[in-house]
DNA sequence: CTGAAAGCGCTTACAG
DNA sequence: CTGAAAGCGCTTACAG
């Protein structure tokens, strides 16, 4: 037995009310309809749907528009704190016009993410952020081949002509190499992201290009599967068995730091005397670890903006060349680094 | 000039190249109805609809049903570390019989609340989990008043009759007394929440009654406006300035806990040399702090999945009489607990 | 400025 | 088991 649900009041309740067409009051509760209709009758309309408790049925709104006011967000996981900051920032930026959004984790399994976009293609979202892309990802070309248009946030695909934004990983990478040298670490090593991210790629790729420049050896990196504390734990484990001559270590993410300073606790290592070691995202609480993790901050809730931004631009049609947005991340210096020992 | 968009596949569509009428197409792709249909029919409906990528539109559906598959979430900020969990729970659980969720951040303002419900509504959702409640709440009342299925997820209102997944809130602050008193603490002070919501009030009530039962004077209680740091930090001052006799405090939540950390650090208190202090709801990262909080953990994601399945049940009509179910917290002991030294 | 009509893509009694 | 029709609550060309 189904529950009863009250009926609702619709445009035609309000429509009696007043004594007009119904069509009469679609238009005179549309913003940009309003003007076509005299005044007087737009204010009855309003006082008699403010009585009545009248609001407009998206749904049904929707399906004739055949618009939603809805954009999809496609995430690895809510629980991963890099996310929160950036949804904050779709939500906001969307609400801020009248849009909804509506947030799927996709743990990075391939077929959970399929799902979470059929299901959002039922719900005729006008467009998607993904915070999820692999550098090759067959999602993201559907959404591309169907039209649906699409904008990346955080982590991009290798192609080109797709939206997205994005960091400066040079810039974010060499910034660390940079600190981390001014305190004369010769031997440094990476713990990278999934190689098959962009953020895992081209922070490894950006390590490895500025140690050369430097003529810095860079035969010490290490690439986990998951930007995760466990994987960092794993692979430190690794790198520590084939090398033990470093004297700093550069992390993917902070999460990755964080497992890499567990692994260190659990052998007698301590963080910063014997190795130094860098973050990347600037995660929330991170200065109140012991030790406080030098890390890169990625400005997450901005990121979250500006890819709103540019998805609803598409939405209403300004389709100039396809955006990519390039933020600025920042060092932020704690006490997870100090001076080479050896 | 808006976008082009491609035109979908419909349930026509597939009658068309089945060769059968479109309400026919409509039944064999209803798993309730299947049944009813040859299944011949149903395996070329089905043959037809993947070669042709046809996915049901659901706001169609919805539309037809007068219900969206959708459910609606209210909380204060997703950005707080409590909410992530929850959320999760809420949309593991709902997704995973075919429910879309739908969030919002109301931070705490009853206007925001009340735009959020509206939207949710104008989308149909068949129903609300509300982590925002206020003990005296005009939104709930809303809710109820307009027949809108409700559940409260960790805070509750004061009135009867209303579903809601919370914390056996006794239990909690029992156990952290009940731990402060074996390490000799006896100037016992609590850094209340907010006392219009039930979490702040009960927590706030239950620590006042135990003490009273164990003839421990119950004068040093400092209540903030909000669950946070700096709302903390404030509050710490001010009992300071009131009354310094106090060994140990009792926080209403860990973010507050938090702040009085950093008012302590700032005056050169030492925690747990100086003062004992305690959080609730163990948030992410606690134990990697300096000092690791010790704490009453919440089960958040269960509740989240509680609550959802709560409102799943009323929804799908099983209305039996409100329920309100209470969970089990656990004391976390880390080192922000330690012996009286006065 | 307003009304009447058609239709968005489904679902579901009602027939047969 | 299947079809034909009506209708969910809107919006929007088309008339006037």
């Amino acid at each position: 037995m189904k529950r009863e649900r009250k009926r609702k009041v619709t445009i035609r309740d309000v429509a009696d009310l007043v004594g007009v067409h119904h069509s009469t009051v679609s238009r005179a509760l549309s913003p940009d309809k309003r003007d076509k209709i005299s005044p007087t009758v737009v204010k009855k309309v309003e006082k008699a749907a403010k009585k009545l408790g009248y609001y407009r049925n998206i749904v049904a709104s929707s399906l004739k528009q055949n618009r939603s006011f809805a954009v999809g967000v496609l995430i690895p996981d809510l629980m991963n704190p890099v996310f929160p900051p950036i949804i904050r920032g779709i939500q906001d930026t969307a609400e801020a016009v009248g849009y909804t959004v509506i947030t799927a984790n996709t743990d990075d399994e391939p077929e959970k993410e399929r799902d979470a976009l059929r299901m959002m293609q039922g719900r005729s979202i006008e467009g998607v952020i993904m915070a999820t892309a692999r550098r090759e990802d067959p999602i993201v070309e559907e959404c591309l081949a169907n039209d649906i248009p699409v904008v990346l946030v955080n982590r991009t695909v290798d192609r080109d002509g797709v939206n997205a934004v994005v960091l400066d990983e040079n810039y974010g990478i060499r910034s660390v190499i940079d600190h981390l040298m001014s305190l004369k670490h010769t031997r440094i090593a990476h713990i990278a992201g999934p190689q098959h991210t962009s953020t895992g790629f081209q922070r490894a790729k950006a390590f490895s290009d500025y140690l050369s420049i430097h003529n810095i050896p860079t035969d010490l990196v290490e690439a986990t599967n998951k930007f995760t504390i466990e994987e960092g734990r794993r692979a430190f484990r690794r790198l520590l068995a084939r090398d033990n001559s470093f004297s700093a270590i550069v992390a993917g993410n902070d999460l990755i730091a964080l497992g890499c300073m567990d692994a260190m606790r659990d052998m007698g290592l301590l963080v910063p005397e014997n190795i130094s070691i860098t973050g990347y995202d600037d995660i929330l609480f991170l200065e109140r670890m012991s030790p406080a993790l030098t890390t890169v901050l990625v400005p997450k809730y901005e990121m979250g903006c500006q890819a709103t931004k540019t998805l609803l631009g598409i939405i209403d049609g300004e389709d100039k060349a396809p955006v990519v947005l390039r933020m600025q991340p920042r060092l932020i210096v704690r006490n997870s680094t100090a001076l080479a020992s050896r």
